[in-house]
DNA sequence: TTATATTGTATCAAATTGCTACAATAAAGG
DNA sequence: CCTTTATTGTAGCAATTTGATACAATATAA
């Protein structure tokens, strides 16, 4: 069953880069197509009457299960020859779907990239109904993309990377409660790069966004550290 | 003479925020139609053989007749009912241009926003065939725009703002080459804040990405200026 | 020649960041 | 229990960056 013609907008979509992490790495839900093996960002066309914003939020949340999403649009993609319609007919034909040539989801796309910070251990991912499977895969170890989804993985990566600084993405990632070596960890797998200790530990404090609370004894020889959370009301005074 | 259905995509446009700086005060061009005397930001459709940048790029050559122009996306607005064929009917009414109720550019649109940086005095701006006039406004004293346009607007000055301390940005406002005072200007005028005359001027040369020049000789009765240019050998070192 | 406004830098204090050191654990192993 | 080991939290000081003031060097007018 093809999406109908006069229940979406023509020309646009929106693609998401949903992030996870492990707990050392950065990994992100890519699907699988059935049988013809294409990798793909979790996608998707915007309903006539529904915002952009719910259209994406929406997508997201059939992927993961979650409900409660952290969503930042970063870029929108609209090179001339960026979707293409073989590849889509690729797919569909492998799914065994009949689907005409002037049908409205072969012509040109522009797509708006939004990417999503979730925690990783919270999330069931589920499968569209025309794809094989959702996965996670570490940002240094993707498949091949099809079309410029790579292209719209890199942009995401930048952003955030941007974004860093300004928001506290880093707690998005991790459960409600968290070490401050679990929040470094997140932001060194976002910047690919190693961070010094002490001075994170001084400037995160420094931001007066945390609230501390008991200590996480995990049964390792050595000190406990303290668990923290996002404080919702010191980050709103700031 | 309206545009033809099959020329352009649906349900996509642009909209530009074009930057001038007059030396004072940070200015955009706005467009007003005739007789209905709707405030717009000049934007247009993409043509289906067209790149969006491309599309946007064309169209900004087109109002201020500048060839050479930095072009930065920032947002893309997708709200359900961000546009309103109610507005485009009335503008289309006071043109004396017959519109039937079912025109594609009645249709919901998702319009991608773009700001623009341009050399004030070397523009010379042109209405576009449907508009009366096309007009600086200075950013604090803006009619009233129609749609969603002043929202647009402000997103703009927020992106601006946000890749201020990154790009080489306020060097596309001025002329190729400026005084340090005319460059803090810019700085001042984007940021709404004063900045400290010798704090700027050190941290702006630090950065190692303008050359010096000669003195500028205006006639006042003080030690004149020297002026910079930005220099694209040193900024790509970096 | 002197006065005036502005520019380019130097200077030093204040704040921020980089780096090292060290005390305080939590559990393991005698 | 007491020692050992790995890690955490924070203090302390050097290095760097920024804020604020001062001052010498003009370009022109008077």
């Amino acid at each position: 069953m093809l999406p109908s013609e006069d229940k979406y907008l023509a020309n646009v979509s929106f693609d998401t880069v949903i992030f996870g992490f492990t707990g050392e790495e950065l990994k992100i839900l890519v699907l699988e197509y059935q049988n013809s093996g294409k990798f793909a960002l979790p996608g998707g066309y915007i309903r006539r009457d529904q915002d952009l914003l719910d259209a994406v939020k929406t997508g997201v949340m059939k992927r993961t299960g979650l409900t409660k999403i952290h969503l930042e649009q970063f870029h929108t993609f609209g090179r001339l020859h960026r979707s293409d319609p073989e590849t889509t007919k690729e797919i569909a034909r492998a799914l065994g779907i009949e689907m005409p040539n002037d049908h409205w989801v072969l012509e040109r796309f522009i797509t708006v990239g939004y990417y999503s910070l979730i925690d990783y251990n919270q999330v069931q991912p589920a499968p569209n109904r025309y794809s094989d499977s959702i996965n996670w895969y570490s940002i240094n170890k993707l498949p091949k993309l099809m079309m410029d989804h790579q292209e719209i993985v890199d942009k995401a990566l930048e952003a955030i990377r941007n974004d860093l600084g300004k928001k506290p993405i880093g707690l998005n990632l991790l459960p409600e409660k968290f070490t401050m070596k679990e929040l470094r960890k997140v932001y060194e797998a976002i910047l690919n790069e190693k961070l010094r200790r002490t001075t994170f530990q001084r400037k995160i404090l420094s931001m007066g966004i945390l609230k501390r609370h008991e200590k996480l004894y995990t049964g390792a020889a050595n000190k406990a550290p303290y668990l923290y959370s996002f404080d919702e009301e010191k980050a709103q005074k700031h």
